[in-house]
DNA sequence: ACGCCAAGGTGACATTGTCACTGAAGCCTT
DNA sequence: AAGGCTTCAGTGACAATGTCACCTTGGCGT
């Protein structure tokens, strides 16, 4: 499993003194999460810290009525707090993250983390930045779900998800889980979409056509 | 302003070895609020992490349309997070935590607290515990306000607020900022309640009458 | 008694969520 | 190529919630 020295990808580990990266190398562990994986949910809560060194966790959040909305994205380079969260606090909880790509992480067993976090400052401020950046990121996901409009923050979703091409593949369904809304209500929206010309669609399909004006919604208060 | 040994107050504390906590006590500052002051906020972010002595600091957020939503609450013991994760990510947010009682808060600097996390496991692991149940705590209100009922999220709230009398003095104005609707909303459900005697109304009063219907419909999936 | 103001009520309408369908596009198999 | 299956999307009716404009009422101070 060689990848080359992780610790360098990590700005919690990136500036730590090479005796301690090196130790770093052989206590922790690199996973590999296939695409489409479940990393971490309701049953499947991990013990050790982890940090994503390549790919993308889409973490999301699920009613039992079956409708979902995406939380937040972790990306290369940041780590997971939410499932240390849960490890911490014993309350029930029905988040969980799943590999959005082909996903390679490292995780730290928690005699390593506890290590750390107390010996190397620049380590325990990535962590405590980390927290933070959850929190932020949940405040804006509790202020787009009570105050926004759908139609906004699905202009704002076709934006964000677009490929450089502006092409999106994902069907009506997907963006619904995105948002945390159902199926119909994306339908309604992306056929007036449409009818503006704004987007082009076909069967799981979005091509964006008037950026400009998009972009004049998703930014309109 | 001579408050007993507060170190006594906090499991992060308490734990703490004799000498460790005597220069706590040096180090820190008491502050108090009088009920209704704004603790934190947009124009007003605290440089230093604070531990709740006493009282009840109401943390919410508001849109620019003038709703507002009650994240969670900050009770004695607990210490408030969101003010540092602001103050380490470096954006814009408009949460802010107004004393819902008088309010004895305990602010530690931050080299005090840096080298604190550093030193003491317990202290450290208070900390974490803190991050983590506020991650929790947004959990439940996304959860709550993207898949819940306001009917339901309704009464749950009323039997959060009652007192043992199970009176409530609230308007319903206040109750729409509780869950993050509107006024008109509010009074809507309530007269239905009323209707169904559930609740008795005055002006700026609330009486539940039917505890255990109430709790049903609050524990109603 | 009077006026003021906050609290609450009301109806009309827009937006969003739910339900029960229907239709259409892309596959597999044969 | 034809049929059949599954996933994706469209639709209309209705319920729940949000918004707006305006109206009453209760309590307070003068």
């Amino acid at each position: 499993m060689s990848i080359e020295d992780w610790t360098e990808s990590f700005v919690g580990t990136r500036n730590l003194p090479r005796n301690v990266r090196d130790k770093l190398l052989r206590e922790a562990r690199v996973v590999k999460f296939a695409k489409g994986t479940e990393v971490f949910g309701p049953e499947n809560i991990p013990d050790s810290l982890m940090f994503l060194y390549s790919g993308c966790i889409r973490v999301s959040q699920s009613s039992e009525s079956g409708r979902e909305i995406v939380l937040y994205r972790v990306e290369a380079g940041e780590s997971c707090v939410l499932t240390t969260a849960c490890m911490l606090s014993e309350e029930a909880y029905n988040a969980e993250g799943v590999a959005e790509t082909e996903v390679v992480a490292i995780t730290l067993p928690k005699p390593s983390f506890d290590r750390l976090a107390s010996e190397e400052d620049s380590f325990r401020a990535f962590v405590f930045q980390a927290y933070s950046r959850r929190l932020i990121d949940l405040l804006r996901v509790v202020d787009d779900v009570a105050f926004g409009r759908m139609d906004v923050r699905l202009a704002q979703r076709l934006l964000d998800l677009a490929d450089e091409d502006l092409q999106l593949k994902v069907t009506h369904q997907t963006l619904a889980g995105e948002l945390g809304t159902a199926r119909e209500v994306v339908s309604r929206i992306l056929n007036d979409f449409q009818k503006r010309n704004l987007i082009g669609q076909t069967r799981g399909q979005i091509s964006i056509l008037n950026m400009s004006e998009l972009k004049r919604l998703a930014e309109s208060v």
